[in-house]
RNA sequence: CGGGGCGUAGCUCAGCCUGGUAGAGCGUCAGCUUUGGGAGCUGAAAGUCGCACGUUCAAAUCGUGUCGCCCCGACCA
C-alpha cells in the first residue's frame, strides 16, 4: 500500500484556528491541511482529506454493490426542460444554477437526478422481468444554498451518493427501501459513525415515508426528538405529539366576556396581564394558504409546525400573514386576533380539543376575551396536530416516555417515492399478463462529504482529528523524532516500508521539524498510529507505538515490532 | 432577503476613536546553535491596509457606495 513522505506532500498543518471557521470539525479540516476554501461554500481537497473521502467513497461503493445497486455515472449538466416536465422546476429553481448553451438552451446544473434516472429508466426499463433495480451514482451536486456554512457541512457544491430504485410494487419497494437501510447502516459503522436514525418529512422530495440517519452533534441543523422509553425517534419537523384532552381551566359554563388589555399584545405580556399560565392563551396566526387566510390556533406556549399545518390544510404554498392582511381580516390591529366570531377557517391543535375557559383576542383593539370554551364558542373549528414537539411532550408511539430533545447532522437520507416520478416521466413497466404500470420508486442519499466531515465533528479531542482506521488517509504515521540520528531514520523508513508491505498506507513524517512540532502535527492530523523512533526508546531496545484514540502507548522490542504492530492493525480492521 | 460582526503580510491580530514615514507574533528564505511535546540568535523577503468615489495640504484611519467572508434568522434536501 502507500507510502508517502511528509516532505513530498502538501500537509499544510496550521497553528491557529483560521477565522472562517466556527465548528471543531471546520476548524480541524482546515488545521489539518484537509481542505481549503476558494470561497464560501466551495472547496479544494488538498491530498490528506482527498485520501478521507476516497475511502468514505469505497466503503459506500462496497456496501452498494452488496446490496444489488448498480452504479453509473449521469450529467451533472441538465436541460431544463427534464425539471419542467417533472413539474418541480418551479418548487427547486431556486436553488438550481442556471445557465444557457451557445444554442441559448436553458440548462441546470443538477441538485438532485430523480429526474435524469427516471428518464433512463423510462427508456431502458420496460419489463417485469427487469425488476427491481437500483441505480445509484458517487456524483458532484451543485446547489446555490441561501447560506452555505461550517466548511462541508452545506456547500454550494458537494459530492452525494444517491440511489434510486424501482419495483414492481409497494410491497416490492418496501424491499428495495430495507435493503438500503440496511446498507446505510454498515456504511455509517464502517465509517466509524454513531447515527441516529429517525422518522422524517419527505419535503421537496415528495414521497409517502422517510428516515433520516443523523450524527447527534450539538453543531447538526436539524432538531430531532427521541423517546425516553421506546426507540422512536424523529425529526423535529416531522415529529408527532401523543393526543391528549384539553385542558379544561375552568368549569367551562362562564361565557365568553371581553375585558380590557390595552397595549399588551404579545403571549408574555397578556398572560403577565391577566394573571394567567401562557397556555392557557389560545395564540392566533393568520396564514395564507394558497393566497387564501385561515387562522391556526395552538397553546399560547406551543410554536406552529407550518409543515403539519400544510399539510392538514392540504395546501401547496402558506406563509404567514402580513400586518395589513392580519388587520383587514380580523378588525384588530396585529395582536388581538381571536376565534371568537373570526370569519375565517379555522384549524386549531389538538391540544385546544375539548379545552374550556382558555383567553384569546377579541379581534378588537385592546381587548382580549376569556371564558373561552373553544368547541361551544367557535363552532365551525376543526382539529388536527399542529405544534412543533418539544423536550417533555408525551411519546406518541408507546405512549409511557416522554421526548427528550437532541440535535443532528443529516448524513443520510432513504425516501419511499411511489409512482409520483414514474408517472410523470414515464417510467413504466409491463407485468405478466401485459398490463402497464408505473414502476415504484425510492430514493436514497448519503453527503458523502458531509459524511466526511461529521466524522471529524464527532471524533477529535483538544489536539486534533482522531481518524478511525477505515477512513483515516493514513493507517499509521512513522517519524524519527530527529532527522539528524542516522540510525533512527534508517530504522523508521525500514518499519515504514514493513508495514506499508503488509497492506497498510503509511505516511513517514521525515520532516527535520523538532520533536514537539511533529507530535503536535502527528495528533492534528490523527492518523490512528503513530510510530516514533527515537533515541530514548532504542536506547531501551524499542520504539514507542502511540494509538491516537486512547492514547496508549507501548515500547515494542525493535526486531519485532513491526510484526507486532501489523498483527494489531489487522485486529482492528 | 432581514439583523449583527469582520476585511491590514501565508496564519492570528495590533494600529483606526484623536488623519501625518505600515506594525507584532507565528510561518517562509539564508546562516549558526539546538533536537522526545509547537526552540534560540543573526539577517532577509513579503502588504496598491478588500475595491471605488468623496472630504482634506495629507486617508489604513473620516464619509458614501460597493464587493467578499463569518454568525443568527427566514428559507432550503
Amino acid at each position: 500500500m502507500t507510502l508517502a513522505r511528509w516532505t513530498r506532500q502538501l500537509i499544510p498543518t496550521l497553528r491557529e484556528v483560521p477565522q472562517e471557521a466556527e465548528i471543531p470539525s471546520h476548524q480541524l479540516m482546515l488545521r489539518a491541511g484537509l481542505i481549503r476554501k476558494l470561497s464560501g461554500g466551495l472547496y479544494t481537497f488538498l491530498p490528506l482529506g482527498l485520501r478521507s473521502l476516497r475511502k468514505v467513497e469505497a466503503i459506500i461503493r462496497e456496501e452498494m454493490d452488496r446490496a444489488g445497486a448498480l452504479e453509473i455515472l449521469m450529467p451533472a449538466l441538465q436541460p431544463q426542460e427534464i425539471w419542467e416536465e417533472s413539474g418541480r422546476f418551479e418548487v427547486l429553481k431556486h436553488v438550481m444554477f442556471k445557465m444557457n448553451d451557445r444554442q441559448n438552451r436553458a440548462m441546470v446544473l443538477g441538485p438532485t437526478h430523480e429526474e435524469v434516472v427516471t428518464g433512463l429508466a423510462a427508456n431502458e426499463i420496460h419489463s417485469y422481468r427487469q425488476l427491481p433495480c437500483n441505480f445509484y451514482q458517487i456524483q458532484t451536486k451543485f446547489r446555490d444554498e441561501i447560506r452555505p456554512r461550517f466548511g462541508l457541512m452545506r456547500a454550494k457544491e458537494f459530492i452525494m451518493k444517491d440511489a434510486y430504485s424501482f419495483d414492481v410494487s409497494w410491497e416490492a419497494a418496501d424491499g428495495s427501501y430495507q435493503a438500503m437501510y440496511d446498507a446505510y447502516v454498515r456504511i455509517f459503522e464502517r465509517c466509524g459513525l454513531r447515527t441516529k436514525i429517525v422518522e422524517a418529512d419527505t419535503g421537496a422530495m415528495g414521497g409517502s415515508s422517510s428516515h433520516e440517519f443523523m450524527v447527534l452533534a450539538s453543531a447538526g441543523e436539524d432538531g430531532l426528538v427521541e423517546c425516553s422509553h421506546c426507540s422512536y425517534a424523529a425529526n423535529l419537523e416531522r415529529a408527532e405529539l401523543r393526543a391528549v384532552a384539553g385542558v379544561a381551566w375552568g368549569d367551562g359554563e362562564a361565557l365568553p366576556e371581553k375585558v380590557a388589555t390595552p397595549d399588551q399584545r404579545t403571549i408574555e405580556e397578556v398572560a403577565a396581564f391577566l394573571k394567567v399560565p401562557a397556555a392557557r392563551l389560545i395564540k392566533t396566526l393568520v396564514y395564507l394558504a394558497d393566497g387564501k387566510p385561515v387562522a391556526a390556533l395552538v397553546p399560547g406556549d406551543r410554536e406552529v409546525n407550518e409543515i403539519k399545518l400544510k399539510k392538514a390544510l392540504g395546501a401547496t404554498e402558506l406563509s404567514l400573514a402580513d400586518d395589513g392582511v392580519i388587520e383587514s381580516v380580523t378588525g384588530a390591529p396585529v395582536g388581538f386576533a381571536g376565534p371568537v366570531g373570526l370569519k375565517l377557517p379555522l384549524i386549531a391543535d389538538r391540544l385546544l380539543e375539548g379545552s374550556s375557559d382558555a383567553v384569546s383576542g377579541a379581534n378588537e383593539a385592546g381587548m382580549h376575551v376569556r371564558h373561552v370554551t373553544l368547541g361551544r364558542d367557535a363552532p365551525g373549528v376543526s382539529y388536527a396536530d399542529l405544534i412543533v414537539a418539544r423536550e417533555g411532550d408525551g411519546c406518541p408511539r408507546c405512549g409511557e416516555g416522554s421526548l427528550v430533545e437532541k440535535r443532528g447532522i443529516e448524513v443520510g437520507h432513504v425516501f419511499k417515492l411511489g409512482t409520483k416520478y414514474s408517472e410523470t416521466l414515464g417510467a413504466k413497466y409491463l407485468d405478466d399478463g401485459g398490463k402497464q404500470h408505473p414502476a415504484v420508486m425510492g430514493c436514497y442519499g448519503i453527503g458523502v462529504t458531509r459524511t466526511l466531515q461529521s466524522v471529524i465533528e464527532q471524533s477529535h479531542d483538544g489536539n486534533g482529528i482522531i481518524w478511525p482506521l477505515s477512513i483515516a488517509p493514513y493507517a499509521v504515521e512513522v517519524m524519527a523524532v530527529n532527522e539528524t540520528h542516522e540510525e533512527s531514520v534508517r530504522l523508521a523508513n525500514e518499519l515504514a516500508e514493513k508495514i506499508s508491505a503488509a497492506g497498510f498506507d503509511v505516511l513517514v513524517d521525515d520532516r527535520d521539524e523538532r520533536p514537539g512540532v511533529k507530535f503536535k502535527d502527528a495528533d492534528l492530523i490523527g492518523l490512528p498510529v503513530r510510530v516514533s523512533v527515537g533515541e530514548r526508546s532504542l536506547a531501551k531496545g524499542e520504539v514507542e507505538v502511540k494509538v491516537r484514540a486512547t492514547g496508549e502507548t507501548l515500547g515494542l522490542p525493535v526486531a519485532t515490532a513491526a510484526e507486532e504492530l501489523i498483527e494489531k492493525l489487522r485486529g482492528w480492521m
